[in-house]
DNA sequence: CCACCTATCTAAACAGCGTTCAGTTACCCT
DNA sequence: AGGGTAACTGAACGCTGTTTAGATAGGTGG
């Protein structure tokens, strides 16, 4: 429907909170988070300031539902990521840079899961989808470890290298080649280390 | 002088770029940087809500200054971590673990340390007092690294496991205690690691 | 086929926000 | 003692998210 993106015939949009999480997803990659209104993406979206509201409750709820989204994203690009790598160990290391990337390659989207002091990160849709990704490498990491090893053991490795991940995503400092070296340096660490 | 911390007698109030941070600090902790404006900080303070702009420029300003001065408690914080540490690598793990307690031993100033989008991270201070506080970690990891590592590999690991520390303190899925477990993994992986 | 009924969206108003600017006040230096 | 400068005031501006009553469309049961 070409109402979807935005316009429409009719009173009622069709899909609004569908475009409006898409569209506001756009305006999040070309203003920033600084630059996003609620207002903006109204008019963008061709409908009343109002109109979100009754959809997302706030602003940001809205902005919480772009982050659940993005998450599904991510959990989807370490799909890939991981299913073109040699080894298990590959496998991790793959997926951690899918994460460190997902700034470039779905830019709206990471501005906001970053960003947890700008949504409600207590809302249970979006916990769900971020622990997916989580359990997701969880798994992976799993599968790249002795079998002996606790569970518990695993659960703390995972964290630590996510952790890390998400430090060298939202840390000013380090460029992006220089964070893929040394999620790789995290990863054979954690890998390797004691138990 | 009494008033340093609010009222004033004069119409200067004497030391006002001061009490901002100060009072500014107080109001986060209190409100968090959700309940934190410029209008009620000004009345907390007993000035105008213009008087702030003039020494800080905006409001994202004096968020900066609140950062970089919450950087130098850390800075200190760190110092007095590692003082009483018993090992190179003990103090390693002390400096990240007084970074983990920043919540805590600083609420207001930390609130606003780990949301760099609430200040302009270029800001000349500001990131000298950030890179400080690192180099004190960079420092004491060398300490506890064999003389003969190269610098650029005691640099990587030094923000392997600062950007690690980082995220835990960020990540809302993992709590204190369970934190400063992981940050003790991280570094002695990264200690007993390949070079 | 029509009448309801409910979800959807509009239009307007509101309070709060950071920023700006001309003007007033106090301090410091000569 | 006087003049210049830095500090702060007071009021206004434009923008923000949220709220409210009312209009409209679409699906559903008679």
């Amino acid at each position: 429907m070409a109402q979807d993106q935005q316009g429409r015939d009719t009173y009622h949009h069709g899909n609004l909170p569908e475009a409006l999480v898409r569209e506001g997803a756009r305006l999040l990659a070309e203003a920033g988070a600084e630059g996003f209104s609620l207002r903006k993406l109204a008019e963008r979206t061709g409908v009343t300031v109002a109109a979100p509201s009754h959809h997302f409750g706030s602003a940001k709820g809205l902005l919480t539902a772009i982050a659940t989204r993005g998450f599904e994203k991510l959990d989807h690009q370490m799909d890939v990521a991981a299913s073109s790598a040699n080894s298990p160990s590959d496998a991790v290391i793959a997926m951690c840079i899918a994460y460190l990337r997902m700034r470039t390659t779905h830019p709206g989207y990471a501005d906001v899961m970053f960003q947890l002091n700008l949504l409600d990160a207590r809302d249970e849709r979006f916990r769900a989808s971020a622990f997916r990704a989580f359990g997701k490498l969880e798994t992976a990491l799993a599968a790249a470890l002795p079998t002996s090893l606790a569970a518990d053991q695993i659960a703390l490795k995972a964290k630590a290298i996510w952790a890390a991940t998400h430090g060298l995503s939202v840390l000013p400092m380090i460029d992006g080649p220089e964070s893929e070296r040394i999620i790789e340096a995290v990863v054979a660490a954690q890998l390797g280390g004691s138990p």
